[in-house]
DNA sequence: GCCAACGTTGGC
DNA sequence: GCCAACGTTGGC
């Protein structure tokens, strides 16, 4: 494992924004803007260039972990916040002092066989998942060096 | 500072 | 579509 580097889990939603979106992006790259939550926020901005990064679709059939990509630009302001006519608008949110971060990411891999929600909570190394936790909505986590170790096992990839 | 009401997340 | 779990808001 790299020097320094760290692990995390991000979700999204296929029908927003799926690991395919991602792949066919340009540069492979996408902004990761809409995070509206404290928590997820601040493990965004202890993020730092080629940290890992799980890909997990939510709200899909079936919550699958299904690939890997890397942080590619550390945490700035998210300008949906600013924008009235976006959903994730923020009114409280003042330009002088934004609220809500944002990270780049890039496309690395999509898992040959994907990681379903059912299969993972199988995997007693990995009982402990922030992801697994009972009522766990976290959209931005971080997966420690064994869990991803683990995790990758088990898709079947050698090396990160 | 408490806590009820409300909104969101996300598995099922 | 349901609903449990959780986070945020705002009255007091």
């Amino acid at each position: 494992m790299a020097q320094g580097r760290r692990y995390w889990l991000m979700k999204s939603e296929p029908r927003v924004f799926s690991i395919e979106d991602l792949a066919q992006a340009p540069r492979q790259t996408t902004c990761w803007d809409g995070v509206r939550n404290y928590q997820a926020r601040n493990f965004m901005r202890t993020m730092a260039v080629g940290d890992r990064v799980l890909f997990y679709h939510s709200n899909a059939e079936p919550p699958a972990v299904v690939g890997m990509a890397e942080v590619v630009r550390t945490a700035y302001p998210d300008e949906t916040q600013f924008d009235k006519t976006h959903h994730h608008y923020d009114p409280s949110s003042p330009r002088s002092a934004p609220r809500w971060d944002m990270v780049d990411i890039r496309y690395r891999q999509t898992f040959k066989a994907s990681l379903p929600l059912d299969q993972l909570r199988q995997e007693p190394r990995l009982k402990d998942m922030v992801l697994l936790r009972k009522g766990s909505r976290l959209s931005v986590q971080p997966v420690t060096e064994e869990e991803w170790a683990v995790v990758l096992k088990l898709a079947g990839v050698k090396g990160s």
